[in-house]
DNA sequence: GTGTATGCAAAGCCTTTGCAGCATG
DNA sequence: CATGCTGCAAAGGCTTTGCATACAC
C-alpha cells in the first residue's frame, strides 16, 4: 500500500494529531474527539475518524485493534507491544520484549501482573500467493495492523 | 471467572458447536449462522451470538478478536496462534512457534508469506493491583482473550 | 479558482437485549 | 412444571458515508 498522503494540512488534522501525541495513553476515537473538541469546538467526530484512519495509513500513528470493542490509537508508530489491564481496560506500552517470553514464564511486565498474551501473525496465505493478485499492494513489513 | 455453565443442552447449542467444530477455518458469528441455518432453518442470529459467547466463557471454544471488524470463533480451545491473510482475511492456526520469532526474522509460517505480527499482553496494571478490587475474578492464565 | 476536507446527520455493520412462548431437565 | 433458552425484532455502540459548504494550495 503506497501510503496515501494527506493532500492538505488542515487545522483539524493537526489538532487531532497533536492531541494524540500529547497522550501517553491510547485513546479511542471518541475519547480523542472529546479532548480535541476542547480546542476546536466545531470539530466533528466523522473528521476525527477520517483523520485517524488517514494518519494510520500513512504510518504516522498506529491503529490498535486489541481484543474488545473499539479501536484505540497510538501516537507512536514504532514497533512495540501493548499490555492491557483486564480490570480498567487501560493500555500501556511494552518496548523491551523478554527473550524468553515464548516459554510462557512471564510473570510481570511494566509493572503489570501478566495474565496472558495474544500473538497473531499477518501474511499472505498460500492460495493468495498463487493468485498473485496484488490487492494488498505491500503492507508495511513492520505493520502490526 | 468461575465458568458459567450452560444450564441446558439445547439443540441450537449443539448445532452451533458441531458446525464450528467441523470447520478448520475460523468463521464469524454471521458466517456460522448461515452454515448452521442449513441444518436448522429457524435458528436465529441472536441465539448464535448467545451460544458462542457462552461456549467461549466456558472455554469450550475461543473467541478471537483479531484486528479488523468482527469477532471470529475457533473450535479449538487450546493455546495456539493465528495467521491472517492480508488479502483474503482468512485465518489459519499456528501451533509451533519458532523460538527466534522475537528477532523478527520470520519469513514464512504455515505456508504464509509473513508480513508482520501482533503481540499484546494482558494483565493487571499497577494501579489496579493496589486497589485490590476483584473485578477480574481470575482470568485464565492462558487466556488469549 | 479547483478540488479536497469538513460538519452534520443519516445510515451501516456487528452485536446485544427485551419479551413472550417453548422446551429441557 | 419451573425457568433457562429461543425466535423475533428493535435497539445499541462504534464507525462510515453522502452531501453541500468551506478552506488549503
Amino acid at each position: 500500500m503506497v501510503a496515501r498522503r494527506p493532500q492538505r494540512n488542515t487545522r483539524q488534522r493537526a489538532v487531532v494529531l497533536e492531541e494524540l501525541m500529547k497522550l501517553s495513553c491510547h485513546p479511542t476515537a471518541v475519547e480523542l474527539y472529546e479532548i480535541a473538541r476542547a480546542r476546536m469546538p466545531k470539530l466533528s467526530l466523522g473528521t476525527v475518524y477520517r483523520n485517524l484512519e488517514l494518519l494510520a495509513e500513512n504510518g504516522v500513528i498506529q491503529k490498535l485493534q486489541l481484543s474488545g470493542a473499539e479501536a484505540r490509537f497510538d501516537g507512536n508508530p514504532e514497533r512495540h507491544y501493548h499490555v492491557r489491564c483486564t480490570r480498567c481496560e487501560r493500555v500501556d506500552d511494552v518496548h523491551d520484549l523478554p527473550e524468553d517470553f515464548v516459554k510462557g514464564h512471564i510473570q510481570s511486565l511494566a509493572g503489570y501482573d501478566i495474565v496472558g498474551f495474544r500473538l497473531d501473525f499477518r501474511g499472505v496465505c498460500p492460495d493468495c500467493q498463487q493468485d498473485g493478485c496484488g490487492t494488498d499492494g505491500g503492507v508495511s513489513p513492520q505493520g502490526q495492523d
